[in-house]
DNA sequence: GCGGGGAGTTTTAACGTTCAAAAGGGCGTC
DNA sequence: GACGCCCTTTTGAACGTTAAAACTCCCCGC
């Protein structure tokens, strides 16, 4: 494997003017970066990432803990979030390494010590839960991070996040529907204690609101996030009586409990009934008729995040105590509804 | 954040000391090494991986190229597979490494520009196709790997791999059905070019003839994996008038198809039919009633492939060039049939 | 002709660790 | 008491890179 050294000695030149052909090429005679890129070429150098990170302090690498759900609770779109991610912080010359950790404040330990062993520059955090303490934890000890999700139950955001709005992202599906002439339009939730579903919630209400149509009693909490529960809560909107003729899922897998219903009692989704789900997750296309979702924009998420996160650490280089001003970067970014047959005019 | 030369300061030995401490602890006097480790707690020391990296020239880092797949396409128990990755990786002080490349060989500069710049010490390959490029050429390359899943369509297997036995699997889901009372069971597969389908097929088959139970025209093929084509090939099966009562699905997905049908008919799962699935994806716990699936073992499977990845690295400081053998390691783990209501005693 | 300046290049000195070899100290042996 | 040996610790060098300072030309102005 050549060196530095090497190629030097092949191109007669100094060991750092080839590092300046590589860092710097301005900095060279026309003559000799030519000379030298030729070497290079030759020998098939490849420069040694870890002594320049040793020397740069800086490994461009960047920490995600794989989140263990309880088993047949997954995250369907976690590929699609990875692939942007790594995407994203190839365009960058980073990558992405991955870890595991306990949940909560029992993992910063594993943070810590990545960081503090220059595995990692920084994180990407994500399932955020309501006070997550991760955040907190984090900025006190300077370590760098970015938030995929907003930390709901706090007034202020512990740090730079990038979410996507999933109110609006609602408000578009109940606008969708009522284009397609639905009237009576219910939602799909998750207990009380998701500020994520608080927040889908109220974009659904206040579209509602905002079109004439009614909301009371049309909202229904599922105890968790399963085709059983989507189903439940669907019959319980169906036998209420009020003629629902559309149906706004905060989750892909309620949806799907809410198709199977339908299909049960002999409607026909995208007829009867128009249906709409959230995330746009690989059941969505599967499923027939299709699903239609609400998608999050996974590249331009994992761009942000990645952004925020390399202008972060450029710019901790002038930690000044005095004007520690927050300045937390927040990305607000609007999800996309993808239409399928599920909401097809009726 | 404290190096090895503050420690040694502080401990009053020398830096050499300090790092056989960490790295060869029985060298020291028992006094020294007491006094060396309070000062490397009370100084919260961390050793600096980029410089032990250097020296060492091992990175303790692994590849994993995040597969992309066509919209629609996912892999449903990829989050379980990294989990157990980076579980099994971190039990040995190793790290996954993320990273996206064109699929086929196209993508091989990518892996070798890793390897180059010591961003990893090697590559778990997963995501194998028939006759897949890649393992040969990174054997060429003398680039460390380790597959996940066999190369189908070739004689001899061009590196070492970890796989689950897919016919024993599919066997097995045939003997339960069995047990339950089902004497004609259908098989839903993939198109012929998948080695993996054909393998699994061949579980079905065996199975059946052993059992003295009918195979003709009881498998059908799905031209892909979608519940749609699930459904299809369901019906197929039901209207050839063989009465069938058993269905076993090369994948999850598939198998909802089925479940879609049967339902749609009027038949109930796990009553009139039993169906089983493949990967015991979080479908199979989210449905109702819950799909009875063949479970590959995550963890054990992870275990594996990093074991092979790590003693394939310790032996490679011998590259006998003259009795350079194959010996190839290869793993064939069972799975395990997780049975739920889909398959219920009808 | 000589100092000033700038572009291009080299030299020096790290970054934090580990390996190899040398040095020191205690102890038994003859 | 000199020698050799083992056990522990130190010294010196190296891994491959980059930042910063130093050097070398060469051109320019006065």
């Amino acid at each position: 494997m050549a060196t530095l050294k090497q190629v030097a000695a092949h191109a007669e030149v100094s060991v750092q003017t080839v590092s300046n052909a590589l860092n710097a090429p301005h900095r060279l005679r026309p003559d000799t970066l030519q000379r030298v890129t030729k070497s290079i070429e030759l020998l098939n150098y490849r420069p040694n990432r870890n002594a320049r990170s040793l020397r740069t302090s800086a490994v461009e690498l960047i920490g995600y803990c794989v989140p263990s759900w309880p088993h047949g609770q997954a995250h369907l779109v976690m590929d699609q979030f990875l692939h942007s991610l790594c995407g994203a912080a190839e365009a960058t010359a980073r990558h992405i390494l991955l870890f595991t950790a306990p949940v909560g404040v029992e993992g910063m330990p594993v943070y810590e010590d990545l960081h503090a062993r220059r595995l990692v520059d920084g994180f990407v955090l994500s399932q955020t839960e309501t006070h997550d303490p991760r955040h907190g934890w984090l900025r006190e000890q300077r370590i760098p991070f970015v938030s995929f999700g907003r930390v709901w139950g706090e007034t202020t955001q512990p740090g730079p996040f990038v979410d996507v709005d999933g109110a609006v992202g609602c408000a578009t599906a109940v606008r969708h529907l009522h284009e397609t002439g639905r009237r009576r339009i219910g939602f799909l939730s998750w207990p009380k204690t998701s500020g994520l579903a608080e927040d889908r919630l109220s974009g659904w209400r206040n579209a509602c609101q905002e079109l004439g149509l009614p909301t009371k009693s049309l909202a229904v909490r599922c105890a968790e996030d399963t085709i059983e529960e989507g189903a439940r809560a669907t019959a319980e909107l169906l036998d209420s009586g009020q003629g629902v003729d559309g149906i706004v899922a905060i989750s892909d897998i309620l949806a799907l409990g809410a198709l199977r219903e339908l299909g049960a009692r002999g409607l026909t989704t995208g007829v009867d009934v128009g249906v709409t789900g959230f995330d746009d997750s690989p059941l969505a296309s599967v499923v027939s008729p299709g699903l239609t979702s609400i998608r999050q924009p996974m590249d331009e998420i994992a761009a942000e995040l990645i952004a925020i996160l390399t202008e972060k650490q450029s710019n901790s280089e002038v930690p000044d105590e005095s004007t520690q001003q927050p300045s937390s970067t927040e990305r607000l970014l609007q999800p996309e509804l993808v239409i399928r047959g599920s909401s097809a005019p009726g």
